[in-house]
DNA sequence: GTCTATACAGTGATAGAC
DNA sequence: GTCTATCACTGTATAGAC
């Protein structure tokens, strides 16, 4: 019975810390570079820990990678939508239009759009995982807040063409602005572009949905 | 010695015929396993040539990658929308909108569109070639289009306003298909929804941009 | 001009010392 | 659990024979 010294129960704790500055260092990565432009190597030395332990902690580059896109992907949700104020009916809109142009010109967001993109082909379940935690979700959310509208009588869709509505708010929203993002045309927008651009499109939602009053020849 | 003979004059057309299969075996796999995860031993290999060829032909890798996206990029013009038939402006709107989504869905285009996004952090150059010579053409000729509408009285859009309108109708008529295609979620869009989809794309627009007739109050 | 053969750096992943 | 050292392999690019 050699009643060895302290480590009897070093375990894990040891390992998050590392773990975590490896999730992101690759994640970093990853995102700057690519799947295929970033190396194991690089990610070692990012994270200051040797390769090995990186390998101790994810069995393989593919399962860095997705732990990385699971990661990120988590946490830039648009949960917004279901707790948008509803006093004003335009008011809620432009929220929903500011915010979704916002998550999706983030320089962040630009970055993992380009990588799941260009990895779509040799990593379908990344691709699949990311637009479940994603543009599924967001969909979701602005069917379920223009639900609540019609429900409430302040727009008008017919049941089946809710969702086609989201999706025409958020496009008509992104407009052309996430492409020359993604093809590095522009480094931002600028607000003096953007106010005015939303503001228009809310416009254009609200004559193709407002309902009107009934009392109104239209 | 039997001997054959036969390539006595073997062939000097040069290099056209060798280059021109360079490039078609080069774009066939830059399209599909990407630029970093294509190698000039399999261009070589799958063009029947030695890797040598390859580079007596192309410089490296990167021009090669050039040479292959500005080929392909134009031979997809979309100069359609300047010769559309105008005799019925709802048929001209329908038209336009199925061409652009029969572009942005044909899966070269696709598997396009997903190379340059995912190289365009490394490769802005080409980015920007690809941009002006698709995205930027394309939205130039749906303006063109609208202007002369507008200019024969039957769409009524603010001069300001016609850039907005145009991405807007094929923003609308692109929807989420695109997403779907480069992510992999979806092999290709059934015509039942598609068709649909679009009708439901152009009475929308019309709504928002149709020329009233002036007699009658709107 | 085209081929075979190769130089040389870098890759993902593993083995063994502490 | 973490590190150093190394594996087998592939990448781009080049040199020399015909």
């Amino acid at each position: 019975m050699a009643e060895v010294s302290a480590p009897v129960r070093a375990g894990r704790p040891k390992s998050e810390a590392k773990a975590e500055a490896i999730l992101s260092a690759a994640s970093e990565l990853f995102l700057s570079q690519g799947f295929q432009g970033t190396s194991m190597d690089a990610v070692a030395k990012r994270a200051n820990v040797s390769k090995q332990t990186v390998y101790s902690h994810f069995a393989n580059k593919e399962e860095l990678f997705k732990a990385c896109i699971g990661a990120k992907v988590a946490g830039y949700g648009f949960d917004s939508a279901a707790t948008v104020e509803d006093a004003d009916l335009r008011g809620a809109l432009r929220t929903i239009a500011r915010r979704f142009v916002d998550l999706l010109l983030d320089p962040e967001v630009v970055a993992m759009h380009r990588v799941v993109m260009g990895e779509a082909a040799s990593q379908p379940r990344i691709a699949a995982l990311f637009f479940d935690s994603g543009p599924k979700q967001t969909k979701a959310a602005v069917c379920a807040f223009l639900e609540r509208e019609v429900a409430s009588g302040r727009l008008r869709i017919p049941q089946e063409r809710v969702l086609y509505a989201a999706v025409q708010l958020l496009n008509m929203a992104i407009g052309m602005y996430q492409l020359q993002l993604l093809l590095g045309l522009r480094e931002s927008i600028d607000e003096a572009e953007l106010g005015p651009h939303l503001e228009q499109v809310v416009d254009d939602f609200l004559v193709l949905y407002q309902a009107r009053d009934p009392d109104t020849k239209a």
